[in-house]
RNA sequence: GCAGCGGUAGUUCAGCGGUUAGAAUACUGGCCUGUCACGCCGGGGGUCGCGGGUUCAAACCCCGUCCGCUGCGCCA
């Protein structure tokens, strides 16, 4: 006998008079006395039951009873509301359900807090999260996350892709992020890691001749959490044989189309793209939000002429400095000296050693530079970046790398102040031609992408940061959707980035020997891409965190406050692993 | 690791050195046959995150610590 019949909503579609059985959670209840009325609510919505003594007697001293989130059953049957009587504000308000009998299935303690109230605290939502999961919209957003998998999976079957399992239980690898470390039993003072992405397996994947893989992969990275990171994560990843990163970037833009087509969105491909250089130089930063404009526009040589040594010296080593002035239309009047002093401040979190600025007035260009240039210099200043009465000049000047990312933040955080995004917009941007290597603040050189990147050229060069790779990555509103890259197929070009990342010889042949050496037995040309799923499912749901699209994520310190993991364990299971802890030694 | 914000009734918040710590809502007892966040009358409910200090007196000031969020570092 079914427990059921209907879904709540389904009975807009039912005729009235029909008999029915529905079952679910009581939304509210009003108990008049007499009549009572019950919100019925199911993962469809809500149907209002009303329950009559003179209708049955027992369901009525029963339903006295109820109290909110109680599970129940009910037979009754549908019937119109009476004129006046109808509620607009939900989907079944002009119908009902008169109740002719009534279980009560399960019944429920008082709750925490509200279902679907949205200013409670996270700490006490995600400790109850399977009351937070109740609400109609998150119901909706994992919906969605479903209906992308699922489309997913279709389309890339239908372009040959082969959906294959990699492990979880794996190895460390020395590059990269942190690695969660799983204790082995068997092997004494031995560990797996839980994959950071599936990159090596995959590449393994192609030199067994698969051709086309995708997997819906789970990935591990024990780092600092952000609003857009957590610990375990999903990607779509996707890797192709025989390809150039034309064919690679296609079923990219084939696939993010299908996505956003099932999430109501038509977007078109191709998309733009810039090579990074370009964006670093327009926008300070290597993922630029296209929903606005502001580029950043080079002045050093203007500041080269200059009567202000600090500016002057900054400007002639060009190799190393730059001198960016970002335009804000309006911004003299929108900027107090208040926010001014504030943004400087921002930017000098970056390591700004201050903000330059000038304003566009009736009489003329004004600010605290002026007095530094002469005529001729601020009127082709003037010109070049097309200033209008009542605009503001900003000014980053240092060294490179630092001026591309505060100038970069500061257009950010200008855009954000003056509500200069759209935010039903999608910009979509392929990044493309990214440095193979980078140095880091102690000088060590590192891979921007990762080691297995196809360098476009190994041939001598200045500086190592010059070698430029095929590695592009798909970027949508400022944010970081995806990435790929042609790989490298050839074990001795391998062997040799490996070196230029100060690998040794043994280091190479521990960590990676095995892939070096499936590279020496035929391995095809070949590359792909990943998308960063839970990222993509949070902008299609216009979410602002990771969080609301994770069914039971972890807190910024990592934890579950659901199940309190991580957690002690017992002693007998760390003497199986061979594992003793330390006391906790604070610095 | 660092910085900012927050932690007071089940929940959301007010109180910011001086009676017995309040409100709304939730809960609960009673009444109520057309409500839809039902209504009306009554009731109960607090480790003011935790520990220490200053003070005649601390939810409030100081120090430490824990937890949550946001960001920085970190995240090939």
């Amino acid at each position: 006998m079914l427990l059921r019949t209907h879904f709540a909503t389904d009975l807009k579609n039912v005729q009235t008079g029909s008999k029915v059985k529905l079952a679910g959670w009581v939304n509210s209840h009003r108990d008049h006395g007499g009549i009572i009325f019950i919100d019925l609510r199911d993962k469809t919505g809500i149907i209002q039951l009303v329950i009559d003594p003179e209708r049955s007697k027992e369901s009525h001293s029963i339903g006295s009873d109820i109290r909110d989130e109680f599970v129940i059953i009910i037979d009754g049957e549908v019937r119109n509301r009476g004129t006046g009587l109808i509620n607009p504000r939900i989907e079944t308000g002009s119908i009902e359900v008169i109740v002719d009998n009534l279980k009560i299935e399960s019944r429920s303690k008082p709750l925490p807090f509200t279902i679907g109230d949205k200013n409670v605290n996270e700490e006490i939502r995600l400790k109850y999260r399977y009351l937070d999961l109740r609400d109609s919209e998150a119901y909706k957003t994992f919906k969605l996350r479903s209906r992308v998998a699922i489309v997913t999976r279709n389309l890339l079957d239908s372009l040959g892709f082969l959906e294959v399992e990699t492990p979880v239980l794996t190895k460390s690898t020395p590059e990269g992020a942190r690695d969660y470390l799983v204790p082995s039993r068997v092997h004494h003072g031995e560990f797996f890691a839980l994959p950071q992405s599936p990159q090596i397996f995959k590449q393994l994947l192609m030199v067994g001749g698969f051709d086309r893989y995708f997997q819906i992969a789970k990935c591990f990275r024990d780092e600092d959490l952000r609003a857009d990171r957590q610990p375990e994560f999903t990607q779509i990843d996707v890797e192709m044989s025989f390809c150039t990163q034309e064919d690679v970037m296609n079923v990219a833009e084939a696939l993010v189309k299908t996505i956003f087509k099932e999430a109501g969105h038509e977007i078109r491909t191709p998309f733009r793209r810039m090579k990074y250089n370009d964006a670093m130089e327009l926008y300070g930063s290597d993922k630029p939000d296209l929903r606005y404009d502001m580029k950043m526009v080079e002045v050093s040589d203007l500041f080269a002429d200059s009567t202000n040594d600090g500016f002057k010296n900054t400007a002639l080593n060009r190799k190393k400095n730059r001198i960016k002035a970002l335009k804000v239309i309006g911004g003299d009047s929108a900027f107090s000296r208040k926010i001014l002093k504030e943004l400087e401040d921002f930017v000098m979190k970056f390591g700004a050693k201050g903000l330059g600025y000038f304003q566009m007035r009736e009489d003329g260009i004004k600010g605290p530079l002026t007095k530094f240039m002469n005529e001729e210099l601020l009127k082709t200043l003037v010109e070049r970046t097309d200033l209008k009465n009542g605009d503001l000049l900003f000014i980053g000047a240092g060294e490179k790398k630092r001026v591309w990312d505060y100038m970069g933040r500061l257009r950010i955080e200008i855009a954000k102040r003056l509500n200069l995004i759209d935010s039903n917009k999608f910009e979509f941007l392929w990044v493309v031609d990214f440095p193979m290597f980078e140095r880091d603040n102690d000088g060590n050189v590192g891979a921007l992408h990762h080691p297995f990147t196809m360098p476009k050229s190994l041939d001598e060069v200045d500086d190592i940061e010059d070698i430029e790779s095929v590695a592009y990555d798909i970027v949508l509103n400022g944010i970081e959707l995806g990435g790929g890259s042609i790989r490298i197929h050839r074990d001795d070009i391998q062997k040799r980035i490996f070196q230029l990342l100060n690998l040794t010889e043994t280091e190479i042949d521990e960590k990676f020997g095995f892939l070096v050496e499936a590279f020496t037995y035929g391995a095809p040309p070949h590359g792909g891409f990943a998308i960063g799923f839970d990222r993509l499912i949070m902008l299609l749901a216009k979410k602002d965190s990771i969080r609301d699209v994770i069914a039971f994520p972890k807190t910024q310190k990592a934890q579950c406050l659901l199940t309190s993991a991580p957690d002690k364990v017992a002693i007998e299971k760390l003497r199986e692993v061979n594992i003793r802890v330390n006391e906790k030694v604070k610095n």
